[in-house]
DNA sequence: CCGCGGTTTACCTAAACTTTACATGCGGAA
DNA sequence: TTCCGCATGTAAAGTTTAGGTAAACCGCGG
């Protein structure tokens, strides 16, 4: 565990907030807060945090609206929804929009805490958290000093090179599309006449470190038509 | 959706068992029950279930003991529990256990569902599940990696293939013409004079890859003047 | 000014895709 | 039954596009 888990805190109420924000604090993760809707959704679709509270009640846009949004766009973000309703029909539509959780106020907090951790348990966020990746037995790499050996040999990584690693980790095995990519780690809006190259630039400066052939590459593979995988095994 | 996804309850109470049994057939998925607890944590521990729904009172073993074992021999294992308690220590006690939900008696069906359907979209068979087409016993194809799998043998499949493949998999067992192929692969408009053959000759190479005798295809079969059907079986 | 990381440009290759052209064979009509 | 026409199969040639990468370019902090 290198760093902390961000959590993004939407929510009107000052006093829920800020008595949220210490909870979380004190339980050892980052916060950030936003008090109307639309910051909140702006704020949720950075892709920065790990998870989501999303108050239902807000001024601005309602809870239920910013979740599917959130949800559009990213398929995994970790949701938990927050409520003072407790009726079936809200549960059933905050879930149907796809949150992961669905907590009545007045919650507990320590049962807060508990569906946090379980939700976060499932979400891939736990295994981001490593901070070396392994590459077969033949080099390994530390993410957060951005270098790599290789035997007794150092091998520096950009920042950039590094986020791309650990993105493609996280997403151990699946092909990623250049698109994603530049969604999240470019941070690229989701404008479609995209005419960089840079990714496979990227591509090619990491292979030329990390593979033993560059031109054949064991690791960092290439799925024509569905993207890039890393393959850690 | 290859296989039905299969739940595990386990409930001592006759009519909650029967009934839960109903509606998750109805929902499509496959269920086993258990009654006694030493039977729910023998049978659970079996690994056969993509989910267990654990009540908490049982005769033999009580719940949060079942999940606390379950938890120690696979982390991985989605796990909701049932009870009438509502009090937030039982709450909090089953969530410490690692249970991905926990829903309280009387509970409603539908947010029943839904809690199920949000533990499962966390977990690791769903998503395999929904990226995997089982041509039979025969061979099994990845459509996100564009790789099949016959036996030993790794097959790699283009994107447009994988489309139409997929395409075919979605309207199971239904002919399907040419020129919807046209419209909804490839993206052509719609009453565009069909002059091109380039759907047979995807067909034919999709063929080559998937049947074991292409001239004699028993997956990928024409019907004359109606289109072409896939037969996952 | 330099050097470093990052991006863009430009060009190249190989894979993927489409068209062409011809072969095959089913099915209805005589 | 035989024959013809049209739907389908497919090899091969032609065209487009995805991806690899060298090298130029840019901007920023020494």
């Amino acid at each position: 565990m290198n760093r902390k888990l961000r959590i993004l805190i939407v929510e009107d109420e000052e006093a829920i907030r800020t008595g949220l924000t210490d909870v979380l604090v004190y339980h050892g993760y980052e916060t950030d807060v936003a008090i109307e809707g639309p910051e909140g959704l702006r704020k949720a679709l950075s892709g920065r945090f790990d998870l989501i509270l999303l108050d239902v009640m807000l001024p601005g846009m309602n809870g239920f609206d910013i979740c599917g949004r959130i949800r559009e766009q990213d398929k995994d973000q970790p949701i938990i929804m927050l409520t003072a309703k407790t009726a079936d029909e809200d549960i059933i539509q905050g879930l149907s929009l796809g949150a992961d959780d669905y907590v009545a106020k007045p919650f507990s907090v320590a049962q807060l805490v508990l569906r946090i951790q379980a939700v976060l348990r499932r979400s891939q966020v736990a295994r981001e958290m490593d901070t070396t990746i392994l590459l077969g037995d033949h080099m390994s790499i530390d993410t957060a000093n951005l270098c790599g050996r290789c035997g007794k040999q150092d091998i520096p990584f950009t920042r950039r090179e590094m986020d791309v690693l650990q993105y493609l980790k996280n997403n151990d095995g699946r092909p990623v599309p250049r698109e994603e990519l530049l969604n999240k780690v470019w941070g690229y809006d989701k404008n479609l006449d995209i005419e960089t190259r840079t990714v496979d630039i990227h591509i090619a400066k990491l292979r030329r470190k990390i593979e033993t052939d560059a031109k054949n590459p064991q690791y960092l593979v290439t799925v024509r038509g569905a993207g890039y995988r890393l393959l850690c095994s």
